[in-house]
DNA sequence: CGGCATCCATTTTGATACTG
DNA sequence: CAGTATCAAAATGGATGCCG
C-alpha cells in the first residue's frame, strides 16, 4: 500500500521517489513526443504487463505528471498526456539519452525492439548545434504507419508525434532504415542519395536537416 | 543471474538498463563529489543493505562506471570513485535534481535524512547564471564533520568533497542550519547576519556566494 | 573493525486470463 | 479498448555470519 520511498531531504532522491521505480521514466518518454492511449503505451513498451501499467499511470495521475483526457470528437478516444510538471522532465530524459547515445547505444541486435519516436527523441537529444544556429524547419518523418515531425527553431530542436504543419522536407523511410540513421551508420543525405530512403523537399532543408542530424 | 534489461534499442532505455535499478543511481550521486569507501556509502544511503550495495557497486564496475581504487599512502583505505563514463552522468544526475528543486523537495520532513553532500550538489544544479557570470572563486562549506567546497569558474559550479585549496569563504554550519538554507527558507548572506551560520572570509565572497546560490 | 556473502520474509514484477 | 484479477518468479531489506 505504501510507497517505496528513499526518505531522503536530496531533491535527486526526491524525483527518484516519483519516477524512479521501472518503467516510470519510459512512460514519460513515449508521452514527450505527444499524448497516446493505453493500447499504444502497451505497444511500445513490451514486457510491461497490463496490470503493471495501469497502476504507473494511476501513480503519474495522482502524482500529477500524467493527466487522462478525451481527444475532441471525431476521435474521442481517451489518452494520457503531461502536464507541465511531466513535461518539465523532458530536459532529464534528453540527458539520459545523451549518455546512451555516448555510451551505452552501440548497434543494434536482433533481440531489441525499436520503435521510430525513439529515434525522433534522440535526434531532440543530440544535434548539432552549430548546424542548428539560424535554421527554421520543420522535417517530417514517414517510418511505416508512423509518422513524427522535428521542428528545428531558434537553434533548440523538438522531436513530435504527428504530421507537420507545412514540412521543409518530407523523409520516407521503412523503420529498418531509420534505425540505421538512428545507429548513426549514415547520414539522411547519404541514405537518400542511395534510394534507402526518399526525400521530398528543398535540396537546402535536406542538407540542413542531414547536417543536423549527422552522429559523430 | 541474468539481469533484467528493457530489451529496446533506445538511448533512454538503455542509460536506464544500466542506472536504472533501485539504489543505482544515488550511488553515482554520492560518488560525484568524490571517490568515497564503502562504509561512508553505506553511512549515506539508509536502508540499502550491505549486500545490495555491494551487487550495486560489482554491476557499476563491471559496466565501467566506476572503479574501485587504493588511496595513497598514509590513507591506504580502498575507495570507490567514478571513471570517465560514469562522470559523465553528472548533466544527467543535475538534470534529475534541478526536477526535484522545482517539483517535488519541498520542506524537510522529521522522517528524512540529510547529507550535506546533496545540499552541495543541489547548489551546483541550480545556481543563478547572472550571478555566477564572471565570478573565480572558491567557496569552503563545513557542516559538522563534513567539509565540501564549491567552485565558481568560467560561469559554472562544481560542489565537491573535501576542503578547498585557497578558499576566498569558510562557511562554518550546522547540518541543521545547512539543511534549512538548502530547504531556501534564507540565502547565506541572511543566515550569517543572524548568526546561524558563521562566514570567514571577503565580504565581497560572501555577497557573491550569496547571490549565486540564492533560491528563488 | 571494514568489506562483504548468506539466508529469509516481503514487495515488485511479468505473464496470462478475464471483464465491462 | 481499457483495464482488473491472479499467481509464479525475481528483486529488495534486514539480520546475521564470516574472514583478513
Amino acid at each position: 500500500m505504501s510507497r517505496r520511498s528513499y526518505s531522503q531531504f536530496c531533491a535527486t532522491a526526491k524525483t527518484l521517489d516519483v519516477v524512479g521505480e521501472r518503467w516510470t521514466l519510459l512512460i514519460i518518454r513515449e508521452l514527450v513526443t505527444g499524448p497516446k492511449r493505453y493500447k499504444d503505451l502497451l505497444e511500445s513498451l513490451p514486457g510491461i504487463g497490463t496490470s503493471l501499467l495501469a497502476a504507473r499511470l494511476r501513480h503519474l495521475e495522482s502524482a500529477a505528471l500524467v493527466r487522462r483526457t478525451e481527444l475532441p470528437p471525431p476521435a474521442g478516444s481517451t489518452v494520457y498526456e503531461l502536464t507541465e510538471s511531466g513535461r518539465d522532465l523532458e530536459p532529464a530524459i534528453m540527458a539520459i539519452a545523451r549518455w546512451g547515445l555516448k555510451w551505452a547505444l552501440g548497434e543494434p541486435t536482433p533481440d531489441e525492439v525499436f520503435r521510430p519516436g525513439w529515434a525522433v527523441l534522440a535526434m531532440q537529444a543530440a544535434y548539432d548545434e552549430r548546424a542548428a544556429a539560424n535554421i527554421d524547419e520543420t522535417y517530417e518523418f514517414r517510418v511505416g504507419d508512423d509518422v513524427f515531425h522535428a521542428r528545428v527553431q531558434d537553434g533548440a530542436v523538438q522531436g513530435r508525434h504527428g504530421p507537420a504543419h507545412e514540412p521543409d522536407l518530407v523523409i520516407t523511410a521503412t523503420a529498418e532504415a531509420f534505425m540505421q540513421l538512428a545507429a548513426g551508420q549514415a547520414t539522411i543525405e547519404q541514405a537518400a542519395k542511395q534510394g534507402r530512403i526518399t526525400a521530398a523537399g528543398s535540396r537546402i532543408a535536406l542538407r540542413h536537416c542531414s547536417a543536423i542530424f549527422k552522429r559523430p
